[in-house]
DNA sequence: ACCGCACCCTGAGCGC
DNA sequence: TGCGCTCAGGGTGCGG
């Protein structure tokens, strides 16, 4: 879900509302898996603190803070970061939503699911991290403390060129799309984009990476880089539900080739798109075009 | 060094 | 109506 564009989106949103501002207080969950750093620890470090600005690497959303330590986020799967301002609750479930009083279905209220709650100083409008499925992650990182996790990442997919995918590929003995999504190689693509990049490159994503030409890495390269800078336009995403820190319906769902398109015709040639595993993940591929 | 796989977690959707 | 099953994909870590 979260992949570069919905992360890029929401760095955007939520930069104009955190920068600047001083915070007086942090509301957390209880300790679980998603806190890397305990969430005792986490209230303390960042209570008092100015957000200077709010950077993106690859998937990861990075806060600098007046005092030189960094908050690290990852929105994980289901990870939803969002202003008092702008939430609604359309960033519920349906059957969750409708079990609402209608009060409670216009203003948000941190359910058990919102780990993060920022309060600032000057009351004005909060932000909320929400993570049902609390594969996202939040992390404090102390001044100068590196992250391995930072560290591992590749250039920033916008960034990537045929000849680095052509130059890792030919050296790995696994598929295309496991090489796109190795966040070491280049950090941002998801399961999403990656199937379509490969989709309008014609290039399978089962395909052995080796077997991948110079001439379709440059192809892949250059479509990653375009339908990720298409969907941040469009105010990016990719999937159902999805929601972009302002509550509204991420833009990119409907311009969508292959992903989740199984037995539909291909809007190319119109053979029916297919689905299989690949690198652990859902591949949507149509055998017509991709090759 | 690298690959494939199990696992972390919860909700939606489906068949019976 | 409700139970049990599968699926969803972000990342980490481990065994081969």
């Amino acid at each position: 879900m979260p992949e570069l564009p919905e992360v890029e989106t929401t760095r955007r949103q939520i930069e104009k509302i955190m920068r600047g501002r001083r915070i007086e207080r942090v509301d957390t969950t209880e300790p679980s898996y998603f806190f890397l750093t305990p969430p005792d620890r986490l209230r303390r470090r960042l209570g008092g603190r100015r957000i200077e600005r709010l950077d993106r690497a690859g998937k990861y959303l990075l806060a600098e803070l007046d005092d030189a330590s960094h908050l690290l986020l990852h929105l994980g799967m289901t990870g939803q970061l969002f202003s008092s301002e702008a939430a609604s609750v359309r960033l519920l479930s349906a059957t969750a939503r409708s079990s609402l009083s209608p009060e409670a279905q216009t203003r948000f209220e941190p359910d058990q699911h919102t780990h993060l709650r920022f309060v600032f100083e000057d009351r004005g409008t909060e932000v909320f991290f929400r993570d049902v499925r609390k594969f996202g992650k939040v992390e404090w990182l102390a001044p100068g403390q590196s992250s391995p996790r930072l560290d591992l990442l590749g250039i920033d997919a916008l960034l990537v060129t045929g000849e680095l995918l052509f130059d890792v590929g030919r050296h790995r003995k696994t598929s295309i799309k496991a090489i796109l999504l190795d966040q070491s190689v280049s950090a941002g693509i998801g399961n999403i984009y990656a199937d379509e990049a490969l989709f309008l490159a014609g290039v399978r994503p089962g395909r052995a990476a080796r077997r991948v030409t110079r001439r379709e890495c440059e192809a892949i390269a250059g479509f990653v880089r375009q339908v990720l800078e298409r969907s941040i336009e469009t105010g990016g995403s990719s999937i159902n539900d999805y929601v972009a820190p302002d509550g509204s319906d991420g833009g990119y769902q409907d311009e969508r080739k292959v992903y989740a398109r199984t037995g539909e015709p291909c809007l190319r040639c119109e053979t029916p798109i297919k689905r299989k595993l690949v690198a652990q993940r859902s591949s949507h591929y149509c055998p017509g075009c991709q090759k």
